[in-house]
RNA sequence: GGCGCGGUAGCCAAGUGGUAAGGCCGGGCUCUGCAAAAGCCCCAUGCGUCGGUUCAAUUCCGACCCGCGCCUCCA
């Protein structure tokens, strides 16, 4: 059974196939601007987008994805420009801190990852194309705007019927639309390319209609063409993407090679709201990982925290809610060890099978498996999975050894792994010394000696965990 | 105004035309010198409101109330 996945263009449920004739699977993500840390509500989506891979992975598609880096636009200009950096030095930082969060947070890399820079004559080439083919003018500064009426079609994806949007002279704020700003003809007309400005700095490229940059919506068009052809199988972004964004994508597109068709299937994941509010700089609630990370959180808590809703809901992500998730996942580990117990294998025998396996053996989790593969429902998979953890018969040896190759095929396809690695906390002499004291005041049955050892230790900031045979001191 | 999304227990969150997964928290029990950890058990006659369809609706239809998103470069 194929993977199911609502598309946002025809808002139907559908089976995600490779196109006929074809054995890859190609998607196509709308990747990070690179002018500052992402934040978690940009990792939601690349977080699920992941998810989605690793599920396609595991039914058994070889898939291509492609995300790319922007690093040509107003804020990266900026951004350089005010720390005093080239634009190339500046977005390599930022660049490398997205892909060291990536990693943290359990991303696969893409396979391919293209930056806006490095493709400025792809995107030059379809920005003369659609000026031959007519869908493109050329305005008196250089700047070269998009002829949206050209597009018959235009609004598909959004149902916008745009013969009527056109004629609006504001929008819902109030404001007028500046549509005399560079030029442009109509007010819905967009930048495929823009005329050097002095504020632009040393970053120009030559073109035929002069020095300039790429506009933003050309190099997602320029870049899906050029690793994953005129038409593909899968786009995805953020919800706020799809208008105009996606919906200029596929314009440009379109227009520029006349095939039509673009992507097969339009993939957006709903936003973040934080502690309830939305996100945003005004409010300070932007959080970095980081951030999160300098609270005690670890990114895998994190990562489990931006699944724990349907991708297509907005999820209100909270403190409580990674303090839950690290529980969640506490529990998770716990029911795992246990099956690894019955199924005779260590820890690090607990990996998700290679691609020959991956159609077979899931054990009890095959219900987990095909809630999965039903839409992306990761919330309801993880449902089964603590239902299944929580069965009380005992499984055989076989039977767990079954469990254990679903449930490990399930974790790698949601990205959580488990039993990392807890960065270990240095024992303070003092408070190991209290804690061997009280150990063998315990034993010595000693116990008045016992309980002021440990409230010394508590006064610390320590806790004295007990078992049979030992004891172990956490940090509280 | 246009195009959408959603309102399910204290919090988070699935799902279904036949009577509510799961996680967290909370309570109880077992274990334990204490404490914790862990295990087990309990925790929505109810799914925004009001109508309608139906043998049966939280699930379908309609209206209404409330919250949220996008509507030109924000994932």
């Amino acid at each position: 059974m194929p993977v199911f996945l609502h598309d946002t263009m025809s808002r139907e449920k559908r089976p995600l196939l490779p196109k006929p004739g074809r054995d890859i699977y190609g998607m196509y993500c709308c990747g990070p601007t690179v002018y500052g840390p992402a934040h978690i509500g940009n990792f939601r989506t690349f977080t699920v987008q992941d998810v989605l891979r690793r599920t396609l992975e595991v039914a058994g598609l070889k898939v291509k994805h492609v995300r790319n880096i922007t690093d040509v636009d107003d804020k990266t200009i900026r951004g350089a420009q005010a720390s005093g950096q080239t634009l190339g030095a500046f977005t390599k930082t930022w660049t490398e801190k997205f892909h060291a969060d990536c990693k943290a947070l359990g991303l696969l890399p893409p396979h391919v990852e293209p930056s806006a820079v490095e493709h400025i004559p792809q995107q030059v080439a379809m920005i003369k194309a659609l000026v031959d083919r007519g869908h493109a003018y050329v305005a008196k500064d250089g700047s070269v705007y998009f002829k949206v009426c050209t597009c018959a079609d235009y609004g598909k994806l959004n149902h916008i019927d745009f013969s009527k949007l056109e004629t609006q002279s504001e929008n819902s704020a109030g404001e007028a639309n500046d549509a005399d700003e560079y030029e442009r003809e109509s007010a819905s007309d967009f930048a495929l390319w823009k005329s050097r400005k002095p504020e632009d700095g040393a970053n120009f490229w030559p073109s035929p209609w002069g020095e300039g940059r790429p506009g933003w919506h050309i190099e997602c068009s320029a870049m899906s063409l050029a690793h994953l052809g005129a038409t593909f199988d899968l786009h995805g972004g953020g919800i706020d993407l799809c208008f105009p964004h996606h919906e200029n994508e596929i314009a440009q597109s379109e227009c520029a090679t006349g095939v039509k068709g673009f992507a097969a299937h339009w993939f957006h994941s709903a936003h973040l709201m934080v502690e309830g509010e939305k996100m945003s700089k005004s409010k300070g609630n932007l959080y970095a990982l980081d951030e999160l990370v300098a609270k005690g959180f670890s990114p895998m808590e994190v990562r489990y925290t931006l699944i724990s809703g349907h991708y297509r809901s907005s999820l209100n992500f909270t403190m409580k809610g990674v303090e839950d998730s690290r529980s969640a996942l506490a529990k998770l580990e716990r029911g795992a060890d246990r099956l690894l117990a019955a199924a005779g294998f260590s820890r690090a025998e607990f990996v998700a099978p290679a691609t020959q396996e991956v159609q077979t053996s899931w054990g009890r989790f095959a219900k987990a498996w095909e809630v999965l593969q039903d839409d992306l429902n990761i919330p309801g998979c993880l449902g089964q999975v603590f239902t299944v953890l929580a069965e009380k018969d005992e499984p055989t040896a076989e039977q767990a050894r079954q469990d254990v190759s679903g449930l490990a095929k399930i974790l790698f396809a949601l990205g959580l792994q488990l039993f990392a690695a807890k960065a270990e906390v240095a024992i303070p002499a003092e408070v190991a010394e209290l804690g061997a004291r009280r150990w063998a005041a315990k034993q010595s049955k000693d116990f008045a000696a016992a309980d002021q050892l440990r409230k010394d230790l508590t006064a610390l900031g320590w806790t004295m965990l007990d078992r049979k045979d030992g004891y172990d001191l956490k940090k509280a």
